[in-house]
This record gives structure tokens, C-alpha cells and sequence, in this order.
DNA sequence: TATGAATGAGTCTTCATTCAT
DNA sequence: TATGAATGAAGACTCATTCAT
């Protein structure tokens, strides 16, 4: 990744490096400039701004990961196995690349610039529309309960696992929290199936999910 | 909430304000002063430094937030309204108090000073209590699959939904991928036991289950 | 010193122990408050200013030298006692007290506030009007050798072991070099062969030598 | 000294006027940058801290005090010659240089950075160096008093006339003030006797006497 | 292509002083 | 007599960015 001499990765390399273990804002183009042993100007010829370059960290490290998780999830052939893999692989990389990947996939903090904002809906929507895929799968097996509204399910999936866009919405509060009253009802429902026995489980909670409704 | 005179209360009141609408990098004590329409040498009146301050402003965000917690949790009756207690309103919660709380309770980014590591992990041991009891009183109940261990089953759940503390332990990648892999796996099952059919699931999931065993 | 809950000398205790540890410039009036256990606006109520308060500390301690030093002076009989006296009292107490007596004494640096420079000269004229009376007492017995100009000397000594105030006259600088040029021959000369007169100095003084011991 | 676009040199200049004319506490970095000029974070260019641009500023003085001193004693012939620069040179140069050098080798006020302690440290030794080496010339001419140790003297010479490292030596009051009395001894006994041997220097210096006459 | 030099706007923090009580 | 509260001015230092070369 850093063959050549060519400094334009060298840089990349550094700001991913710092970013990732200081955030954008305690992270100095200073301290890229002498992590990459580079003049901080040269800095300045291949990137316009620290912006840009936060960006185009987060580019690299995005495109990495998308790859890493379509090649495994078109690899599994169970359903389980592809939400499985949506599942932990997002974590996994998170964690490896935090808080570069956090910054551009979560709403934590909701100050950013526009161009942040724009790359976290691309990926948002490149996850929402791999998840759709793997539940059509799972309902073309027909294993998949009907009553799970599969939208649905990958919106709250996102929004609870790689965090929502909550803090997009601007004003809209309203809104956004009967959005997650719905979800975590729905939350639960999952939880308690996995939770409750059996024999218990079934007649206490119909009656719960049949007042409140699954839409 | 800015009654009287009160200045200090005054200054909290914008701290918390601007905080959560800029994150801490990005609010500055000048801002904060104008904000509360004092001087910024008040500030330092009243708090030694801002970092100070913002552990002030996150004190009194999170009390207010554990008051409303406990006393849900206490008022609902049926374990089922308690677990969705539990899991609706912290996000409601941080939803209203981004990124003030989300930096209480989160780890993200990992670079922030010691006061505020300690304020986290003393959050996160309440919200494992709290969850360790709700537990306790669903399996009094008898409604609580004895498969589920609870004790891990709180971890993750502070884990996955408030985030966990992955970023304090240091160098141990390892010890933290495993679990990262481990609570991934109940959590698809946790998922699979809501999202499939039922009879198709059982003999599916039982499975694989029972290969990668439950603790 | 400290008797009563007379709070003024309670204050001027800790300035004067705070100005000796840190300097004047290093020393703020909110750590005398604490120091004294009183609050910051006490002093204010005492002391019109921080710079007044700096030379009431000095006062003090300068009364306190002078009556040391003209007790001492007084006491002792023989001529080279009092040269003693006069010679070894200022190191000994301004040690005792740095870098208040030094502030108070000295030249350095040379920016202080006016009342601060009145001081000093007011100290410097005492000095040299006790030096002045040891040399005439010292003529009087006629041991002093006729060569030295007693005046002269006793200016020198105060500029050169209370270093003098050369950094009060400004700009003239030509004349203040002339000046240290003369001082310096002399200088030279007192150590190369001394004050006494030959003749005289001898018996006398050889005693005395022997009693002390030279090294 | 000003020539050229050299900025570096520019701020020096600055810096060593200001610091010679307010002394450290009370010059601001906002000022040498007004007086040079220049834009303040180009002193931060240049200099990491205030502190360093400081030690530089002494640094350049002190060189260029030591080789004007050091030229002056190999040049003088005669050991009073070679003790009359030791003598007056720095008390000259310092005079041109307060408080800077006066910061750099006394001890006047005991609260500065460690920087400036080394190079204190480091100015005293090489001051020492030098009289050593021009008593010893003294000895070798057998015109020096053998009942005086030239070793303790050098020291005192250094103690009294360029202040001694008293401050340095913590808490041991004792043990200073017990050698403050012997220098002090030693120092009367030089005032009326002097260091050369009674026949050689008679007629040795009455000549050099007559020259400059006492006035 | 690459960089050394330079900077303006801003950061947190300190501190002597005032004032109402 | 004594003080808690409040502040303006200044302090050292940082940093993203520009520009001439």
C-alpha cells in the first residue's frame, strides 16, 4: 500500500494512522506532516484542505471494507450465515479502525462538515441495500417469519447496530422519536423470542406484539 | 431550569447546550461565556478548567437520566416492560443529549482524559446493575430461558447498544476480537429466534447452535 | 509576630514568605489569600494594591535587618569587628530572606514600580551612612591608610557588595562605565594590598588573623 | 547585528533588549514580536517556548561575555592585570546585559526553569575555570600570599561578586550560613591586608599605584 | 513536485482589581 | 470589618492555511 516513494500515500497512510487514534479534531496536519516525513506544505499540494484528507482516509478505509464484507457475505450460502457476517463484520472493522470509521459511519458528534455528512449516507445506504439483499434471500427460502416487516427490520438494524441518522434530521424531533419507539418495540419482540422459554414465551407476549402492532 | 441569579447554573445550562450540539473539541469556554452572557473569567469562577466543566455538564445529564431510568424500570410491573425500559430510554435519552452523553457512555473517540474515563466506567456499571436486575426478576418469574446466561447476556447488551469499554484494554487486540466474535454469535441467535419461522427454525438453528454452544 | 487574629500581619506573613519563595512576579495575590486563610478581597480591604502590599512585606523585613545591623555595629569595639558587622549581616539576612531584601536592595531587574526604586534608595543611603561612620571611627584610631579615599570606598562597597545603583541613572551610560572602571582599580588594589596602614596594621591585626585561622 | 532578512536574528535582538530592559516575568512574547516587527507565531517558528527563546538569548550574550573575557586575560601580562579583567569585565558586561546575565549566572530569584539552572551551573564553572588558572599564574610568579588558599578564594570571589549558588543547595541552611561567616572573614582580612606577600609587593605595585593614583 | 517561512485567528487559562453586601 | 462574586485585559501557545521559490 505504501510501495514507492510516492508521497501522496505516504500522507494517506500517516492521517488514517493518526485519525484514527487521536479523531479528526485533536488529530494536527503538524503531526501527519512529521508522521509521514514530509514538509507540512507538501500536505497542502495533494490535499486542499485537513478535510479533504479526513475524507480521503475515510475513503480508503470504507472502500476496504466494503469489499471485505460483499466478498464474505456472497461467499456464505446460508441465510444465517450472510446476516451473520453483516453482522460482525462492521463491528470487527469498527473496532479496528476506530474512530476513523465511527466518524464517518455514526452521527457522534452531529457538528461535521457537509462532506462528512454526504459520505455517511452513501455508506448508510450501500448497508441498508446489502441487508435488503440477504433478507430477500432469506424470504426466497421462505425461512424468513412474514410478520417481520424486512424494511423495516434492516432500517432499525442499521440504526441500532452501525447507529442511525438520527442527528441528520435536524429538527424534525418529533418524528425521529416515534421512529424509535417503533424500533425498540420491535427490538424487544426479537430479544424476548430469543430470551423467554418456549411454552412461557408464546401466549404473554402475543398479546404485547398484537396491541402494539407490527406494522 | 435558569431561575434566579444563579449564574453557575446559567453557565452549566449553555455548557450543556453547546456541548451537545458541538462535541467538546469544538466548543470553546469563549463561546460558552457569550452564550450565558458572562464573562469568561466567570467561568473559571465557578469551574477549574473546561475539562471540568464538561464533566459537570455530563453529571447532571446523567443523574437526570438514571433518575428517569430507575424509576421506570421500578414502576413497570411485567419483565417484558422492564428489558424495554431498559433498552428505549437510553437512546431516547442520548438521542436528546448527543454527543454529551454519548461521550459519557461511549468510547468513542478513545483519546479522552482520565476524569472522563472514570465517569464512563462508573456509568457503565450502573446500566450493568440495573440490566442484572431485571434479569434476576425474569428468572424468578421462571420466563427466562435457562440456555441464556445472563450475566454475559448483560455484557452484551451494554456492549452492543451503549457500547462497550473495547477501547480501554489497551493492547489486548485479541482477548477483544474474540469477544467482539462471541457476542456476535448470541446476538444472531438472539436475532434468528425472533426473525424465523418458527418451525422451519428449530431444527435449522438448534444446529448451530448447539455446535458453537451457549455458555 | 502573628499574635492576635490581627489578619493584617497575618497577611503580610504569607506575602512575605510567598514574595521570598517565588519572586514578586510569581507570586499571585489569590495564593497569599489562601495562604492566609482569608479571603482575596481581605487584602484589597488592607492593602491598596498587590505592588503596596510587596513593599509593606519589604519594610518589615528592612526594619528588622537595620536594627539587627545597627545593634551589632554598636556592640563591637574594634574597627575591623564593625567592617565585619557591616560586611557579613547583609549576605547573611538577605540569604535569609531572598529575594525580597534582594529585590528591595538590588538593582535587578531594573523595570520595578517607582515605590520600589524609592525604597531602594532610602535603604542605600542607610547603608552608606553606617559604612561611612565605621570609616571614620576607623580614622579616628588612625589605622586607616591616608591613600584610600573613605567616601569613595564606602560607595564602592555598597555597589559592589549590595550591588549598587547603577540602573538608576538612566541613559548616561559613559559615566556609569567610568565609574565601574575607577571602582575596579580599587577594587584591585584593596584586595592586592589592603586598607591598613603597614605599620599600624600589622601588630594589630596578625592576632586576630591567627585566632581565626586562615586556611 | 540586524542585517539581512535573517528573522531568526531579528526576534534574538528583539528578545535580548526586551528581556535586558523588563526581565523575563515581565516581558511578553506579544511584545518582542511588536518590537521585531513580526507576527507572534513566528517566534514560535523559531523558538518552541518562551522559556527557550530565553536561554537562547542568554546563550548569545554569554559568548560573546567569555570570549571578551577570555581575550582580556591572555592579553594582560601582569597577574593584577590578569585579576583586574577577571574583576571588571563582568561587571561591566553585566551591567550592559541586566538582568539578562544577571538572570543567567546569579542566583536572583531562585524560582526559575531548570534550563536556566543548567546554564547557570554551566557559566559558574567556566568563571571558576578561570580564576583558578590566573591564581595559579599568580603562584607560579610567587607573588601571591601563601597563607591564602587559592582555591577557597576562588570560590568566594566567585560567590561574592557574581553571587554564589547558595540557592542551589535546598534546605541545608546550616551549612551555608556557616560558610557565608568564613567567606566573610576572609574577605575583611583581604579588605585590610590583601593577598600579595608583604616585600614583594611593595615595590611591585606602588609603581602601578603611583600610575593610576588613588584618588 | 516540494517545501521553508510566515501568519491571523483562535485556544485555554491567569490574575489584579472592583463592587455590592 | 470582611468577603463572595464578577470581570477585563493580558498571557503563552496552537494550528490550518498561504505563498514565494
Amino acid at each position: 500500500m505504501n510501495t514507492g516513494s510516492d508521497k501522496k500515500e505516504l500522507i494517506l497512510d500517516s492521517a488514517i494512522e493518526l485519525f484514527n487514534r487521536w479523531g479528526y479534531a485533536k488529530t494536527s496536519v503538524d503531526e501527519i506532516a512529521r508522521a509521514a516525513h514530509i514538509a507540512k506544505s507538501t500536505i497542502y499540494y495533494y490535499f486542499p484542505s485537513k478535510e479533504n484528507l479526513f475524507i480521503a482516509a475515510i475513503e480508503e478505509k470504507a472502500e476496504e471494507f466494503f469489499n471485505k464484507l460483499t466478498t464474505a457475505i456472497e461467499a456464505a450460502e446460508k441465510f444465517e450465515d450472510k446476516l451473520s457476517c453483516f453482522l460482525s463484520l462492521p463491528i470487527t472493522c469498527i473496532f479496528q479502525n476506530m474512530p476513523l470509521l465511527a466518524n464517518a459511519m455514526q452521527q457522534i458528534p452531529p457538528d461535521y462538515f457537509t462532506s462528512l455528512l454526504i459520505k455517511r449516507n452513501e455508506y448508510r445506504q450501500r448497508m441498508n441495500n446489502l441487508l435488503a439483499e440477504i433478507m430477500n434471500y432469506g424470504k426466497k427460502q421462505g425461512i424468513i417469519n412474514e410478520k417481520i416487516n424486512s424494511e423495516h427490520f434492516s432500517e432499525m438494524i442499521n440504526d441500532w447496530f452501525i447507529m442511525g441518522d438520527y442527528w441528520n434530521e435536524g429538527d424534525n424531533k418529533n418524528r425521529i422519536l416515534k421512529r424509535l419507539e417503533r424500533d425498540h418495540v420491535l427490538m424487544v419482540q426479537l430479544l424476548l423470542y430469543g430470551i423467554l422459554k418456549r411454552d412461557t414465551a408464546k401466549p404473554r407476549t402475543r398479546k404485547k406484539v398484537n396491541k402494539r402492532k407490527i406494522q
